[in-house]
DNA sequence: TCAACTACATTGGACTAACCAATATAAAGA
DNA sequence: TCTTTATATTGGTTAGTCCAATGTAGTTGA
């Protein structure tokens, strides 16, 4: 993962570990070339291919006889302003996903609706990462029904987030985990409203979808919530408990 | 532009120019480094710099002691499927951008609504530059109201898709020229409606928005289409004329 | 005849050792 | 004190060399 047979590569991840970590601040300055290179055991060139790349990731910017300055970055390793929440990111797709449906409700074909089923029957399967591809697949065949390149785009965007990022990524493979099979029969709504070239149902069922998995995430958000505030107690109950006086007495 | 006091950037950028020109196509292999070294007379560290650079871009593969190849991609030099329409853009708008309408609608606060209301009256400024900036200025206010980061991003990619595809921004530059003030008046019944908390009032009103975006689109094109017929039929008609020969006799 | 193997050429990967140019810093002068 | 100047630091670039992976052609053996 971090060598692909590839000296520069490893450099930057290696950099780029000490920048997240803190080491090297946001819009402070990376040691000189000559200073990484000896540090990381390279030649100066490797260094140098290692900067070029982190420059192109738009992490850091090169200033010739000054230095290499950290850039302050919202948007995370990834790119993905890990900010969004679980739920931002829900909502959005509830109403951008929503609107696909609706779109594609009216220019569905029969092999597109083909395609969806197929998508429906494997996400019957036991296997979650045969299931969670089933889901993926079914949301990319109604954004791609909609003929709009542009909605395709973002839709496919907002599985990237999902994907990707850290605490969005953890909330939902934490719900995905506590469902049975309603997920199955909300998307066999949204099949049938396409089907009926019902673009207002779709929409409707679309939305439904969306709506229980933020419930679910209050529920799942509450509980962990609740859990974090009771280990803070025990830890707290240990730590100013008079038990290493009394049971010294 | 081409030599930001960097040599492997001027280097990319001339890459870049004969991979677009088709010299080096995609799927296709680049010159081995010793000979793109010699070609654009620079050394090989340095194309080695420009490679990793287009690397990053993901617009070339490196296959150690094969070659280089260059990738085939939809995106454009930005990172823009060029090839999403106007048309693409503008629907995708009036989808995703309706319903922040009317989720700001149930949330704006009077602040926000000041906000919209100065850029609205810079909106009334003849120079273009203003007026654009000031439009812009108002969707992202209200893609902000939202108080949801990832629509918010997502509406911000919208705009960078319109500010840098060649093929949308054209458009949209063509547009933009022969309209009066109705696209002012259409903002203030955007604003109007959110002003009055009615979300299905604001969503309206941004689908009537977009939807006179639309047909302006339609018309312009429609346009462009019969100037570029005309032209060809004039193109044609010089080239196989006969004037050559019956004014030669 | 054809398959597999070997040897060689090609190509990217990486290093060392320099020197140049822009920048920053500290010392000297007005 | 402020400006100027010298010097050190830092990135920019080159040349030359060697290594490792890959591709290819020629040879060998069944």
């Amino acid at each position: 993962m971090a060598g692909d047979k590839r000296l520069y590569k490893s450099i930057v991840d290696k950099v780029l570990l000490s920048i997240d970590s803190g080491e090297f601040p946001a819009g402070g300055r990376l040691p000189p070339e000559r200073e990484l290179a000896e540090r990381y055991d390279v030649s100066r060139p490797t260094i140098r291919e290692a900067i070029i790349a982190l420059e192109a990731l738009e992490r850091v910017e090169v200033k010739t006889g000054s230095g290499i300055y950290v850039l302050e970055s919202t948007t995370g390793w990834n790119g993905i302003d890990s900010s969004i929440s679980p739920f931002e990111l829900t909502e959005a797709r509830a109403m951008i996903e929503g609107e696909a449906a609706a779109l594609a409700a009216t220019m569905i074909t029969n092999e597109q609706l083909a395609e969806l089923e197929i998508a429906l029957n494997e996400m019957a399967s036991p296997s979650t990462a045969v299931y969670e591809n089933a889901d993926k697949k079914f949301h990319q065949v109604i954004a791609n029904t909609t003929g709009n390149k542009m909605m395709d785009s973002v839709i496919n965007n907002l599985w990237y987030v999902r994907d990707n990022s850290p605490t969005v990524h953890r909330a939902y493979q934490s719900i995905c985990e506590t469902d049975g099979n309603v997920r199955v029969q909300e998307h066999v709504e949204i099949f049938e409203a396409l089907q009926k070239r019902d673009d207002r149902a779709a929409r409707t069922a679309m939305h439904q979808h969306f709506s229980r998995i933020i419930n679910k995430l209050i529920v799942v958000t509450e509980k962990e919530q609740l859990e974090a505030i009771r280990r803070k107690m025990t830890e707290s109950k240990e730590r100013f408990s008079l038990n290493h006086l009394v049971t010294a007495n």
